[in-house]
DNA sequence: AGCTACATGTAACGAGTTACATGATTAT
DNA sequence: ATAATCATGTAACTCGTTACATGTAGCT
């Protein structure tokens, strides 16, 4: 249900096309919701159905025609609703500790490498959201309260990332002593 | 294809029924990979399908017949060219920041309230993960590399659940600001 | 009498992934 | 020439959730 919300409160701020989604989904707000192409265009069919988003086709020249997409009052209403119903922590899957489980059955480098190579990737991620913290809530006394709730989503990236960079570096040498 | 995974590496230990690993995976393992009983038994029925595992039905007094599975050489294969391969950090979803996005919507002590629960909920499981290193990991020189391994998804549980506290707590600061 | 724990499963549905299909423009 | 980006979609499949079905034992 998750990702109908996240099209529905992504589209208050302004029309997107399902492409336009993706494109954010994958940079900026990879952090809550992460989303393919096709589970987007699939959601936007969805909702236009419910009457929850409505459509316009605008023609472009040199490109394909866009099929851009704005709330209803009715997915207003559905966004509200959903606000007030509490949701429960999502369910932790960590694939990279399935693999630490099991990781006596390989030589132990073949473990360290694969977390020091995660490390990267999160250290790589966080340099991405700092940079999107710095250029976006540098004066925290200057943003709306909108502004402070977006503010608050780049933060749990950043915090989120950050502990597991630590998790890495930890289990690293956790691992490694001999 | 985690589960399968995680089911194989936990039957390196011991036989189990779907019920006891059901029953594991809702306490202890809750910090890589969490299934559903019916997850656990469909899965169960693929892996035996293809070899990985075999089942020996043991009859109980006074209970229902318990249906406990080993894994087979070919299981262990399985497991052993997978850790060779690499895998990708696990997908970010975070309903609660789906919800954050969306605060405006509805007065602020609902999306405050809300986060408080979620610290309260982040707080039991981290004391469910601090009981577990205390009885289990406390002399760490004493572990064996297989118990370090081990040790190493609790740390990550128990990291993961402190940032989420802290994220909780630096939220409700953030948003509550006249 | 009703609840919880033990124990295994089927069926239906919803969510997420992967592959395929199409076709234009722009950059290397 | 080839790859990448723009742009939308269908089809098939796997994974995850919810509901249903069955039955015993033990506790309150």
């Amino acid at each position: 249900m998750a990702l109908a919300h996240t099209i529905l409160a992504t589209l208050r701020d302004k029309a997107y096309s399902g492409y336009d989604l993706w494109k954010k989904f994958s940079q900026t707000s990879a952090y809550y919701w992460q989303a393919s192409q096709q589970q987007i265009y699939r959601e936007l069919g969805k909702l236009e159905k419910q009457g929850a988003i409505e459509s316009e086709i605008i023609a472009q020249e040199g490109r394909p025609d866009k099929k851009i997409y704005q709330i209803t009052d009715k997915g207003i209403e559905k966004l509200k609703t959903w606000l007030l119903e509490p949701v429960e922590p999502t369910a932790t899957r960590e694939e990279l500790l399935v693999k630490v489980i099991s990781a006596q059955l390989a030589p132990k480098s073949v473990i360290l490498q694969e977390i020091e190579r995660h490390r990267q990737i999160h250290a790589q991620q966080l340099s991405v959201y700092q940079e999107i913290e710095q250029q976006n809530f540098s004066d925290l006394s200057q943003l709306s309260y909108k502004e402070k709730c977006l503010y608050a989503t780049v933060r749990c990236g950043i915090n989120s990332e950050s502990y597991r960079i630590a998790w890495c570096s930890e289990a690293i040498a956790l691992l490694s002593e001999d």
